[in-house]
DNA sequence: CCGTCTTTTCATATTTTCTTCACAAGTTCA
DNA sequence: TGAACTTGTGAAGAAAATATGAAAAGACGG
């Protein structure tokens, strides 16, 4: 969970509900701020950036639709609402206010974190353009095959290339040798799998001529 | 949003989510057009010119890869797949196959708004003067069929100039020979893949007598 | 039907890329 | 520590892709 650093804004007037919250976001790597209410929560949004909030509809005084038009009016920071009820009415005017998710309560912990991660996810996803994958400082172009550091192009060839855009499309994910010659080659090649060190090998060296390399440290 | 007149055809099997769509999409201002099935679809892309298609990946029948792939073949129209599962290669072969942008589903209609304005405002991005593309120091005129390199017209024949006016409008995008040649005389042309070279070639030393080309690598 | 122009195919020299191998260096585990 | 295994790396031959000239095959107009 290491490097996971995302914020997270909690608006809620109920210590209980957000001291919940807290814990399992908490839990799960994130960062957590805390609102009671509207004017509260619209500073702390502006002062702390945060990465996404968990609003409650039912605020005293300004009301969470409030809040949220308040929020949409100056950012485009994803907002999960909280609610008591499942209201059609609610869900629709609150997505259309520009929240992108949607939670009833009670809601598990569980519940929470799966969609706080899956809005982040896709938001994450929405500043993309198309097909232009982002690892470390590298920008990889799928569809133009092309992969830039610091605006220049890096000088890579055809499989050099496949292997660091399928590495970069599964941040995280280790394969084996074998899984890897597998999806560049089909299952059908056979080949001796050092092959795959060797284009590794040769794109390291090319991104980081002075730096020694460990597979265990890439992307 | 008055005023704001653009036409999206929306090609989904499920109701719900045409109806979704629909909703948000009116709602920001577009004309929306709907298909349940392939065979609607290009009827309706062909007929009504949609400014942009959302179209999901699962249909009956006819696959919405098959129907990207239509398509494509006979408009540049925007594309947005929408598709269940992240999964690579549905992802890696629709980019391939001309789409524009991507969305998983569940997506939040604030979402959907959002790529559609992105796509729209990236195509449309530019100056936009119809019938003109600019590629490095020439000017091609799609209209007129010629091209024109510091005011001086440059000879081509047809097909070197089909193929040289279609890398021309992606720029900065690699196709393999075999997506040319679909894109120039259809897919159900058989023929080798190296007369791309030769056409390439031909206007390469017309263009720059003394260079040497180096084409970039292709898939 | 011929000549001319275009397009496609073919052949080949050249260049680039891929794979394999050998061995050194590092890791793991008893 | 030492044996068994995995990884990092350079080099070299094998394999693949490219550039390019030129010949065959089509198209088209007269």
């Amino acid at each position: 969970m290491a490097g996971m650093n995302e914020v997270i804004l909690v608006i809620d007037d109920e210590p209980k509900i957000v001291k919940q919250a807290r814990d399992y976001l908490e839990r799960s790597g994130y960062r957590v701020l805390e609102a009671g209410d509207g004017k509260t929560a619209l500073a702390q949004a502006r002062h702390e950036r945060p990465d996404l909030i968990v609003l409650d509809l039912n605020l005293p005084q300004m009301d969470g639709l409030d809040v949220c038009r308040a929020l949409r009016k100056e950012s485009d920071v994803p907002i999960i609402m909280l609610t008591a009820r499942v209201d059609e009415t609610d869900r629709l005017i609150g997505l259309e206010l520009g929240a992108d998710d949607y939670i009833t309560k009670p809601f598990s912990p569980r519940e929470l974190v799966a969609r706080v991660r899956a809005v982040l996810r896709r938001v994450r996803g929405g500043v993309h353009q198309p097909g232009l994958v982002r690892a470390g400082d590298l920008e990889i172009d799928l569809q133009g095959h092309r992969v830039t550091r610091a605006g220049e192009v890096v000088d890579l060839t055809r499989s050099e290339f496949n292997l660091l855009a399928l590495l970069a499309q599964h941040p995280g994910q280790t394969f084996t040798r074998e899984q890897l010659l597998d999806r560049l080659h089909g299952v059908a090649y056979d080949g001796y799998d050092r092959s795959v060190d060797a284009h590794v090998k040769n794109w390291w060296t090319v991104l980081y001529p002075r730096q020694r390399y460990r597979s265990q440290s890439v992307l």
